[in-house]
DNA sequence: ATTAGTGCAAAAACTTTGCAATAGC
DNA sequence: GCTATTGCAAAGTTTTTGCACTAAT
């Protein structure tokens, strides 16, 4: 995706299309890894030295609330995100809390919104796997 | 569930019953708010006035191994836990991080556990909904 | 011209760690 | 008695805030 799509996105979910603001989309968008704050500010590092860590704060932030990017925090408590582009599904793992990508094929999500309670406004429905992964598995003594 | 019910719990996952535990999965299991580990400090501060908010955090992570409860980060980066007794789902708001319980029937999830990469043991399967709640709405001017 | 967004530094919030004392098994 | 757990204080991380400046619309 070029650059100025990339803004014509932006600006259509209501924020400015700055500098900043496209670049951190595209880092979200390519990196696959649920990268952290902290992981996106680094890789932008070189392309982007001005660019400072409370400014990828404040963006992703934003882009969570315009739903540009999906917010992950199970992990470890930091803030983690997934702008990569098909819906997933995510596998946690109890002991580490890492992050297993699921194909959502293997589980469709149920599509259909059903009527939720309190005024809540459906804007997605996800599976989520609560696993042990093979690191954590105590494996044969 | 008595005090001694919930030692036996306790030994049974593999942890000792000490007084601090059996008060934090007590009070835990009680909370259905989603409860911080500071929440859960100050909810026994009364009963248990040499209870340190270390030990809650070092409490909970051992019962979260141990599946006695559950993790919860997505809210609001801390620590949340969930250990009321019926599985559920939760919705969470995309804008406030609100955590709302979902009746778990609205939307089975997948009972039967399929195949997953890398040797991942599934311990639970939970449909998760990505909302706007209500007061986040913008509502009519 | 207006208003949102940026960058810096400092502050706040949350969580972990080290270690001596204690309580379970 | 041995070992896991506790409590305290301190340190470590991560995230937020205030504010002057800059850039987008």
């Amino acid at each position: 995706m070029t650059a100025s799509e990339q803004a014509e996105r932006l600006r259509a979910a209501g924020l400015k299309a700055t500098g900043p603001r496209v670049a951190i989309l595209d880092a979200v968008e390519r990196n696959c890894k649920h990268p952290s704050a902290e992981d996106i500010y680094h890789e932008l590092a070189e392309s982007h030295p001005s660019l400072s860590l409370s400014t990828v704060y404040g963006t992703l932030s934003a882009f969570v609330k315009a739903g540009l990017v999906r917010k992950l925090s199970e992990f470890d408590g930091r803030l983690r995100v997934d702008g990569t582009k098909p819906p997933h599904d995510h596998a946690i793992c109890r002991m580490c809390g890492a992050i297993f990508d699921i194909e959502p094929n293997l589980n469709p999500a149920p599509a259909a919104p059903p009527e939720l309670p309190g005024g809540l406004a459906v804007l997605e429905i996800r599976v989520e796997y609560d696993v042990v992964c093979a690191t954590c598995t105590p494996t044969s003594i």
